[in-house]
DNA sequence: GCCGTTTTCGGCCCGACTGTTTTCAGTCG
């Protein structure tokens, strides 16, 4: 295991965990075990790096980490080593925690194999396995048979070609092409996604999905004919699991039409929102399961979810709020916020389109006048068409501002034939760009040029690489111009390819709110940008939000409601989301310069 | 090992499925 000073929060979950396994091997109170467990998931979502929280001395601020582990992780970010943790890794094969990874393959098992196969390197430690499986080596180890040894190599197979979580709208499509296919079983009553796919996270894992049924037996069978599955993982006489044709997995959970409202709930999740509730419902002598709640030996049954919250003493909880970051609480006092949805957005203040200029970035592919078309389709009371500037290195000043000056006649000409065109409703159109904050916090056009826009999308796109401290400098100077209203895609990040940059968020919020500028969720499945946990920081500051597409082509500007989900993740009600206004109370805002 | 409108001690979520075990352990969600 490799420990050292500057750990990150991945790399610190990864060593929480293999405390975890070493602990399950070696026997240690569940408790424990469970501690670290808790421990390694609060890290792993933490929204700040536990390195800088030690340097403030606020370890502890993390639920789960108490005063023994945070006293541990002092001494790892002090001297690059934890003692403690070595002793609970003593004896045991480096090798077994490379095991972990292989779905199917626990601490118990990857002990059992490394220790009697005598492996102990842990770069080789899959392939060595696979190899010894291969040659049936395994199925002659005392506890393991042919089918366990099958099962290895499977899971190594799938190890192997192991992809990263599936974005948001990828699971979303496959979800929709199983179920639709699972429709068509006449047994199969009720059909919903759930866990992440329904909570609407940026990143789902596998998509799990429930069925209500009166004949388990029919749709189990029926889901083992999936075409699209490439091998069948599980079958009982409830649930089944497959690997999808892309190397994803599905799960469906059955259950009768009367405890449906239960197996929903169980199977939502989060696994912390689960642990909580039940922890709430044994205060009340009650056990929660997926056919219902339980008082002494009777199980009540509950069709619907709502009314399963509801037994509970509290409201029913939106999937989206459910991670145990304070929705049971407020559930109970039925103070849940209104979130916003997707039916209150009226506008999109965020659109590329093809207008022909040297742009700074890329291009959209359609035209101004597509793209407002579409816009009025959407049925929007207004779009603002937010180009990226045009390039810096290919324009001098006085061409930067006639280039502008250029579009912006153009545009007024579109808004003129439109209004001319159109005698029914006429959807408003606002001159906007996206322009670069340079590096030094400059933006990347004149005065004379932000002047001519209603107002700017303001958004970093180079120079990443910066230090905390440089970077919130960097934004805060770029927000200060009086046409800055918009702080696009905040923190840069591209899901699965590269982690957002950092800054002093709680600041930049405080800036933002101070200064009446908005800051924007960037509704791009790969962005999801500001996170939703982020989203929750700020709307707690007080801070207002803006849902925009960045659709650079018209069938982005379909995807707003994903932007919806991470704002919805975050507690947002419309109240914190501007282009819920209308147009003339959008203006107020937008376009007033302070 | 964590945590606290009953508690700084004494609790800590629940069940399905699989394989090899003839009664249950390991893994998963």
């Amino acid at each position: 295991m490799n420990i050292h000073k500057n750990m990150n929060n991945q790399e610190l979950t990864r060593l929480l965990r293999a405390v975890e396994a070493a602990y399950r091997v070696k026997g240690e109170s569940p408790f424990r075990i469970r501690a670290y467990d808790n421990a390694a998931d609060s890290v792993e979502h933490a929204t700040r790096e536990l390195k800088d929280l030690w340097e403030e001395g606020r370890l502890q601020d993390i639920p789960g980490v108490g005063a023994n582990i945070a006293s541990h992780l002092e001494e790892l970010y002090e001297t690059g080593d934890v003692k403690h943790f070595r002793r609970a890794f003593k004896n045991l094969p480096e090798a077994m925690f490379e095991l972990l990874e292989v779905p199917g393959i626990g601490p118990k098992t990857s002990y059992k194999l490394t220790k009697t196969l005598g492996i102990t390197k842990s770069r080789s430690a899959v392939k060595r396995v696979k190899q010894a499986a291969l040659k049936g080596k395994i199925r002659k180890i005392e506890g393991f048979g042919e089918e366990s040894e099958n099962q290895i190599i499977k899971g190594i197979e799938e190890f192997e070609r192991r992809e990263n979580r599936m974005l948001l709208p990828t699971a979303t499509q496959l979800a929709e092409e199983f179920i639709a296919y699972m429709t068509k079983e006449k047994a199969v009553l009720r059909i919903d996604p759930l866990g992440s796919l329904r909570r609407r996270t940026a990143t789902i894992g596998d998509v799990d999905v429930a069925v209500a049924t009166r004949n388990a037996g029919k749709v189990i069978d029926h889901f083992k004919k999936f075409p699209q599955a490439k091998r069948i993982l599980a079958a009982g006489e409830n649930t089944a699991r497959l690997i999808h044709r892309s190397g994803r997995q599905i799960d469906i959970k059955t259950q009768i039409p009367k405890r449906y409202g239960a197996l929903l709930q169980h199977f939502t999740g989060s696994k912390n929102h689960n642990i909580h509730l039940r922890e709430v419902a044994l205060e009340k002598g009650r056990s929660l399961s997926e056919h219902g709640i339980k008082v002494g030996k009777i199980t009540q049954e509950y069709s619907d979810e709502e009314k399963f919250y509801n037994a509970l003493g509290m409201d029913w909880i939106p999937p989206e709020l459910r991670e145990d970051t304070g929705e049971i609480e407020a559930a109970i006092h039925h103070a849940l916020p209104k979130l916003v949805s997707p039916n209150q957005i009226r506008g999109d203040l965020h659109i590329h389109t093809n207008y022909p200029w040297q742009s700074s970035h890329d291009m959209g592919t359609h035209s101004m006048k597509e793209m407002i078309e579409k816009a009025n389709e959407l049925g929007y009371d207004y779009v603002g068409v937010s180009d990226h500037n045009p390039s810096t290195s290919a324009h001098k000043t006085q061409q930067l501002i006639s280039e502008v000056k250029k579009r912006t006649e153009f545009l007024e000409q579109i808004k003129y034939s439109l209004e001319k065109k159109s005698e029914k409703r006429i959807i408003k159109v606002l001159n906007s760009l996206e322009v670069d904050i340079l590096a030094d916090g400059k933006l990347a056009l004149p005065d004379e040029a932000l002047k001519m826009l209603d107002y700017a999308v303001v958004s970093v796109h180079s120079s990443m690489r910066m230090s905390n401290a440089r970077m919130t400098q960097r934004l805060l100077k770029g927000l200060s111009h009086p046409k800055a209203k918009i702080l696009g895609h905040p923190t840069g990040r591209l899901l699965s390819k590269r982690e957002g940059y950092e800054a002093d968020w709680e600041r930049v919020f405080k800036f933002v709110k101070a200064k009446n500028k908005f800051v924007e969720i960037n509704a791009w499945s790969s962005r999801l940008d500001l996170p939703d946990t982020l989203v929750r920081i700020a709307i707690d500051i007080g801070v207002k939000l803006v849902i925009n597409t960045d659709s650079h082509a018209v069938s982005h500007m379909d995807l707003m409601h994903y932007g919806v989900d991470a704002a919805r993740r975050g507690w947002a009600s419309p109240k914190d989301i501007i282009n819920t206004l209308p147009f003339e109370k959008l203006k107020e805002m937008l376009l007033e310069t302070t």
